[in-house]
DNA sequence: ATGAAAGCGCTAACAA
DNA sequence: TTGTTAGCGCTTTCAT
């Protein structure tokens, strides 16, 4: 009633379970009627290899893993529903992740283990991938580093999109100081905007940090006052916090600033939509930019200008990166920065 | 030098590889100082359970799998290359097939295991992945027939848009023919039209074939000719083929049609370009039609009528339905048909 | 080209 | 609560 195995078949077939193993691993080493043999066997009794098995025995698995956060805007999810045409446009960042990885994992010969948490220790989603894979990938901030600590030196492990925060992890990054300086630069230089606000998130959110150090970059280029802390931060970075924070900033007394730059897009567009309803005309009366890239960034009114990050990309150089090392277990550990674009849209005044 | 294992951790913490063992499957049942001692050991050696061996000795891996054909419209990739910023709009079915798959696999407990795959025999993706899981779904034509006859025996497979092909799987299917019939009956009743042709793929795309029959299922109701073939037939279904079509149906003499209905999206697209090019106005002079919902087609000018499919939920209750067989082996195979929605853009006139 | 035998690292009774 | 003891189904030398 069980599964049948390498012995079943083999019995079957009248061979000895090695052959059959050779059967399924290197086909050419076997004589072309035994295999025929052996095949038609497995076809009448159903034989599946089992992957555990195999992967017990020979100590690889040929599967790569990645582990993305459980982030899912809770307003995201609410477009989505309510406008069901606009469904497939909340593509999240992991979900291009995942479709870089995979494509270049294909390539390799692997296939692609996904699972998202947030929490670690045993019993957790992150254990079962690391166990099950030879290699994987974590997004910053998904991993509880003391677990990344004990699982990267059994197997290689590539960080994304974060520091490295263990040492001799490999990591990849992107260039979000630069898009930043360049982003802002862009509304001072070419749209003559002076008075700039940063709306950041956490301080222990590196990407958001490396945006408002290159926000502050380009005020101090131009001449204009360089402040020391975010206008406002947020905490998860959602849209509803967006929304918040554009209408503190235009409750708050003082001159109304001409430009709200948020630390990633999904504030930005929740930003958009609190200004429409207090009537603040964008770019005409107030310019507003983002960071990421997301296509709703495309379909929102008016379109938001913003930072493209090669997510994708992030996702190929991953397995690439995992790759090699399974290789080359002695390489030194590599540091990537892949470089972002700035994409002028409607909310910046283009 | 190799990795640590229970018997390492068990000596390194005075305790037997059962209790090791428990610390890790059932926290619980350990006493809180035991199990201290034992995941301080493991910490020191860099302890990870492997998930073959778990999986070997208990017969479960904890990841269900899905398997989609290497679909990769060359046209699409190509936008995504030239123009970066419709680059995300490039989401394909199968990014969201894995969505929806991902989002149920954890919340009940599963991780996802995915690989993409033309080829069948041993050697081939589809072997790996079925070897390493509790269950899987396979997008139609994905996987020979052949394989997936003798893996069905030993395991859930659940077959996703297509024919079930194999009586005791459990599918799922999108109301294709309901689909086009009711956006075919939009063009005539609501937009007066009556030369309508379709543009159909292989005579094997049986969702392809089911639109066609709601077409003519729509014609028929309307008292319009009943075509016993499709217009034309493309074999890949993509957007050179679908620009090619409009070409070769405007070429060809006789009445111009007044409307043109692709048995997908990514050919209307390209029909949409090419008609362009030749200076035929759409809607105009044109109505076009696609069918998918893909999100390239909200954005190209001007934006395409078609039909959503709840893409997502297929995914959804993939896992669904692999879940529950899991836990009820007996029960009787499933076939769930999930309802469409016609999105009215401006390629048909509204 | 094929076979024999020794593990691979864990879970699952069953004992204690 | 903890320990003992069999396997789980394959790959891998080493022979033949």
């Amino acid at each position: 009633m069980s599964a049948p195995t390498v012995y079943d078949v083999a019995e079957r077939s009248g061979v000895s379970i090695a052959t059959v193993s050779r059967v399924y691993r290197t086909p050419e080493s076997v004589r072309a009627q035994t295999r025929e043999r052996v095949l038609e066997a497995a076809r009448e009794l159903g034989y599946v290899p089992s992957g555990n098995a195999r992967g017990l025995a020979s100590r690889t698995t040929g599967v790569l893993g990645l582990c993305f956060p459980d982030y899912a805007d809770p307003d995201a999810e609410a477009d989505a529903e309510a406008d069901s045409d606009a469904d497939d446009a909340v593509m999240l960042y992991s979900d291009q992740i995942i479709r870089g990885m995979e494509r270049a994992a294909r390539r390799h010969g692997y296939a692609l283990l996904i699972a998202a948490s947030l929490e670690g220790g045993p019993e957790s989603l992150v254990a079962k991938v690391a166990g099950r894979v030879d290699g994987f990938a974590v997004l910053a901030q998904t991993v509880p580093t003391e677990d990344l600590e004990v699982i990267s030196r059994r197997l290689p492990v590539v960080m994304l999109a974060g520091p490295r925060e263990i040492d001799h992890l490999d990591h990849i990054v992107v260039a979000n100081a630069d898009g930043e300086r360049e982003l802002t630069r862009h509304l001072i230089e070419d749209h003559g905007l002076r008075r700039l606000v940063f709306v950041g998130g956490d301080t222990d959110s590196p990407d958001a940090e490396a945006r408002f150090r290159g926000f502050r970059e380009a005020c101090r280029d131009a001449g204009l006052p360089v402040p020391d802390e975010p206008a406002l931060r947020t905490t998860m970075m959602k849209q509803a916090e967006g929304a918040l924070a554009a209408e503190t900033l235009l409750d708050r007394g003082g001159e109304r600033p001409e430009a709200m730059l948020f630390a990633n897009d999904q504030m930005a567009v929740g930003a958009l939509r609190a200004l429409a309803r207090r009537g603040v005309r964008v770019p005409q009366d107030m310019a507003v930019t983002g960071f990421d890239g997301i296509p709703l960034g495309r379909i929102v009114q008016p379109s938001l200008t913003t930072v493209r990050q090669p997510i994708r990309r992030l996702g190929e150089q991953a397995v690439e990166l995992l790759v090699q090392r399974l290789s080359d277990t002695g390489r030194e550990p590599v540091s990537l920065t892949l470089p972002v674009s700035v994409i002028r849209r409607t909310s910046c005044g283009c």
